[in-house]
DNA sequence: AATATTAACTTACTTTATGTAACTAAGTAT
DNA sequence: ATACTTAGTTACATAAAGTAAGTTAATATT
């Protein structure tokens, strides 16, 4: 199946990353602040493969920065860059939505 | 991986649904008015089978409302409910920031 | 009457994405 | 030399999505 035509070509971009499994919870958990591999990955409930994949992305496309810190172990932490932080109005958006549609059957 | 705890139930429903591949997408779609299965399918370039599962899901979710008009052959629209429209502002907010954020290298 | 047409799916099968669990690398500390 | 810790990676299994052909129901055509 090929399509008609590109509605918006950036906002097309902006949904093929975000539309992906896990992204959107990744960027929320980062909205606290710059975390580590481990954190994210045992707040969120994310596999450490996917996870590594995620932001290796995210990295790529300059929504989340990865800072090495050398101590012992080594510390690593992934943080929103400018154009990450950009992002908080639309999970914001999102969690107004769900205060105010999703129901409790939903929920179960 | 089991995760730590839940921030908010509400939001990860939410993103359950809308981090779903193409659901940002046929959502967008319908913003602009009730549209058939074949003209979303050409619309986005969505897989038939894909398409028809998410239709049952939006369906399912109260976010889509599916309207049988006995003509023929078969008129089916699927159009927004109340709860999908009121999903706008969300969208709006992902093309607002793919406006500011998403630059030329991205798009290619 | 038999065949064709059209939209809206569904089915069987292939390819891609994600999950799981074990393994590796680098830098100490014992 | 061996063990410990974090941050991954790898190999393999399962789930999700893509592809293309087939089904159904109501006409229209020959």
């Amino acid at each position: 199946m090929m399509k008609d035509k590109t509605i918006c070509p950036r906002f097309e971009s902006a949904l093929d990353i975000l539309n992906k499994r896990w992204t959107g919870l990744i960027i929320f958990q980062l909205l606290e602040g710059a975390q580590r591999f481990s954190s994210i990955e045992s707040s969120i409930g994310i596999s450490g493969r996917v996870l590594s994949e995620r932001l290796k992305d995210l990295e790529k496309y300059g929504i989340v920065e990865r800072k090495v810190y050398n101590e012992t172990p080594v510390r690593i932490e992934y943080g929103l860059t400018e154009k990450g932080r950009a992002l908080e109005p639309v999970l914001n958006s999102i969690q107004h939505w769900a205060e105010g549609w999703i129901d409790n059957e939903t929920l179960i």
